[in-house]
DNA sequence: GTGCTGACACAGG
DNA sequence: ACCTGTGCCAGCA
C-alpha cells in the first residue's frame, strides 16, 4: 500500500470527492457534504484544514463562494490559472457558475 | 460517556 | 454590508 497516512474515514472520503472536481469549478462545503451523504459541511472543513495539503483544497468554497480563510490569495491565484468564473469584484466565486457536481456514475467506482 | 472545538450554513437584527 | 446566535456532526481531551 502506497501511502494511507491514517486519515479518518470521512477525510479520505472527502479528498476523493474533492479529486474529482474538474479545473475551473468548485464545490461547496456544505455541496461535498451532501453527495457523502453523511455529516456535514464543518466535517469537510475540518478535514481541508488538517490535511488539505493533499487535494485541490482551492476547489472546495464556502456556498457564497468566499475563499478560504488565510489562503485568499493561493485561492485566487489558481482560480485565475484554472479559469474559474470569478465575480466581477474579484473577490468571490460566480457559483452560479462555478458550482459542479460529479456524474452520479462516479459513485461506482 | 461527557463536553468542547471547528477551512460551515442559515436566520435574524 | 456587518455581527450574533443556533444547528449540524466527526474528532479529540
Amino acid at each position: 500500500m502506497p501511502k494511507t497516512p491514517e486519515l479518518p474515514p470521512y477525510v479520505e472520503r472527502v479528498f476523493d470527492l474533492v479529486d474529482r472536481i474538474p479545473p475551473g469549478r468548485v464545490m461547496a462545503y456544505g455541496d461535498v457534504a451532501e453527495w457523502l451523504g453523511a455529516g456535514g459541511p464543518r466535517q469537510v472543513g475540518t478535514a481541508m484544514a488538517r490535511y488539505g495539503g493533499a487535494v485541490a483544497w482551492w476547489r472546495v468554497v464556502r456556498g457564497d463562494g468566499g475563499f478560504l480563510p488565510g489562503h485568499e490569495r493561493e485561492a485566487l491565484a489558481n482560480y485565475r490559472e484554472e479559469g474559474t468564473p470569478l465575480r466581477p469584484d474579484g473577490g468571490r466565486i460566480d457559483m452560479a457558475r462555478a458550482r459542479w457536481w460529479p456524474p452520479e456514475d462516479s459513485t461506482a467506482e
